[in-house]
DNA sequence: CTATGTGAATTTATTCACAGCA
DNA sequence: TGCTGTGAATAAATTCACATAG
């Protein structure tokens, strides 16, 4: 193998990889072919080799790869060995419901504060996380908490942005709708379920 | 112009310059140049020059774009102009965040049904719609909802979308962490946000 | 004989650079 | 002069095809 610098596409699939790599040794799988997680995943084997071959030579010639092994070598890559601490800004319907999402677990990730700027909810327990004042997100800083979701209205999402960025948080998943504008080191993945379910009609004909 | 076929990732786009586009209008704006609308989203103006492009010529040289044309044309394209019904099936933590977003009438959504099989629910008004027995899914056909949500478990997402497709949905959401299979025809998007969060260390700077 | 790993070919997407219109 | 619209150039991603290892 090479050198090559992971294209940005391989790591949107790599996850991919992953949660049907967890699916498949929850059942007791030990190997597979990538013909076979092709199916399973709705893919075609010649991007999974490709992709694999980008960060190393895991399977084996006439057998396939060994789940056990692909799953490590992914978390590695994707740096997901140690447990990774996020911060949720913006307790409403769908704070809620990234709170109480189980997915993360699968990934590592564990959601260990939250923070909102109702007075009605500063205090309360959601999830045994108990919700604090927004303006005390700098204290992320202290806590070594680098990751962030932010669940808060789109007015709201720069300011909050900002608070992040000020408390040392490196990167975050932005769930408003509008672009934020950050420092070039920090990463940001914008997630807008509204626009995803935008162009579904136009794959769907006429009548 | 000639034709093109639009290609999917500048379909990918669209919804994001139409999010855009309406907060602009909302503001009060009437035109726009490439540049400064790239500005605002964050990204450049010869991407959108091209996108733009594909589907017609709406700007006017040395002046820029109209927001209203624009956002007429994108909902053209996109065949958003109609109210486009849906139907969600899960009523759990994440199906009742998808209840009450907010943003999908900007796209003309209108989220008509819900359906669940917990008993405990059935019968239940979340936001002004009664939850109704998972297994009366068939009556989508009927009632003319082409496009359909999925936030079920994990193991419940492939005979959801049977159940879907079965009735008559041309597409759907899927929030469940799985590839589902369907026939050609129809297009599901699937949407996980914890594989988001998942790609988000791989690009924070190990210390 | 099977399934990987990977250069090469192809396809697709992005970026550039500038002609042309207001 | 300013900004669009678009061919051409570049870059990137996907697909193929097959040598190679078990």
């Amino acid at each position: 193998m090479r050198y090559h610098k992971i294209s940005d596409e391989t790591i949107r699939r790599l996850p991919v990889y992953l949660r049907g790599l967890h699916v498949l040794a929850e059942q007791g799988r030990e190997r597979i072919s990538s013909r076979d997680l092709a199916d399973f995943l709705g893919l075609n084997p010649w991007q999974i080799r490709k992709d694999f071959s980008y960060f190393g030579e895991f399977g084996t010639r006439g057998v396939g790869y060994e789940i056990k092994t692909l799953i490590r070598q992914i978390n590695k890559i994707l740096r997901l060995e140690a447990v990774n601490k996020a911060a949720l800004v913006g307790v409403g319907n769908l704070g809620k419901a990234v709170l109480a999402y189980p997915g993360f677990k699968m990934y590592g990730f564990d959601i260990v504060a939250a923070f909102d700027v109702s007075a009605g909810k500063i205090g309360k327990k959601v999830k045994n996380i108990e919700i604090e004042d927004a303006s005390r997100i700098a204290s992320l800083k202290r806590r070594n908490i680098r990751l962030g979701i932010i669940a808060v209205p789109r007015e709201a999402a720069q300011e909050t942005a900002d608070a992040l960025v000020g408390a040392g948080v490196k990167g975050f998943l932005n769930f408003s709708p509008c672009h934020v504008t950050v420092p070039r080191k920090v990463k940001v993945i914008t997630i807008d379920i509204a626009m995803d379910l935008a162009r579904l009609p136009y794959y769907i004909p006429a009548n």
